[in-house]
DNA sequence: AATCTTTATCGTAATATTGCAATATTAAAT
DNA sequence: ATTTAATATTGCAATATTACGATAAAGATT
């Protein structure tokens, strides 16, 4: 097997687990972290930041771009790639309710 | 290959990797979910809650508590499974965070 | 003690992910 | 028109993940 039950599942929990795994990788991460560390919009010297070749990070970044984390936007050879504001918004709302919802019920439990 | 480098990357960069990667997968969000719904602490029903085999709910159930998103405590001869609330916060922080770093620089970019 | 209940582990098959070299693509620069 | 620069795609090997049947382990029940 291997493959993922998707169709089992809501759309929220498949929202929110398409969006976690497309960050669950350090190099991901990182390219998130250095988007939101230079304050202009990259074009292209992510590569040289990562300890990865150019394909894995173009990988990388495809990835990113498809669960909506990221957008990219040609800009004469190179790619401007930047964070997709409304997407971490949302990434933000969802763990902001589950914390009020551990909030709620709390000293129930173990 | 295959194998993460993660010896590249801060420690910051893989908790959040770690962390998000575990939620990565729809049923392990379904579990999370159940969790926060049940008022009191679960002791076992998580697999009739999933369209998942046993040993399968219980692999998903040890890939949370191996990324500290859940905790196990032994009851009986069956196990209460809860929500770990410090590393929800945890998230929440790191996603707050990121959130406060793109606000300071809206329309720098695309 | 024998059985039931609950959870974990083992073994294994199917599939997905990660990473990179080689190559392709496309626009700018010469 | 060639060359250069930046990014993407292809193809492939190594590894990881997902899923489950079979089985084990361990406390509860009879």
């Amino acid at each position: 097997m291997g493959a993922t039950k998707t169709d089992h599942f809501t759309n929220k929990q498949n929202e929110l687990a398409t969006l976690t795994k497309a960050l669950g990788h350090p190099a991901r991460v990182a390219i998130i972290d250095y988007l939101l560390k230079v304050n202009t919009c990259i074009c292209g010297d992510i590569v040289n930041e990562l300890p990865l070749a150019q394909p894995t990070v173009s990988q990388h970044l495809k990835e990113l771009k498809n669960a909506g984390l990221i957008k990219g936007e040609i800009e004469g050879n190179s790619i401007c790639y930047c964070i997709d504001e409304k997407t971490f918004a949302k990434l933000q709302h969802f763990f902001a309710n589950i914390s009020t919802r551990i909030e709620k019920k709390k000293n129930n439990c173990c």
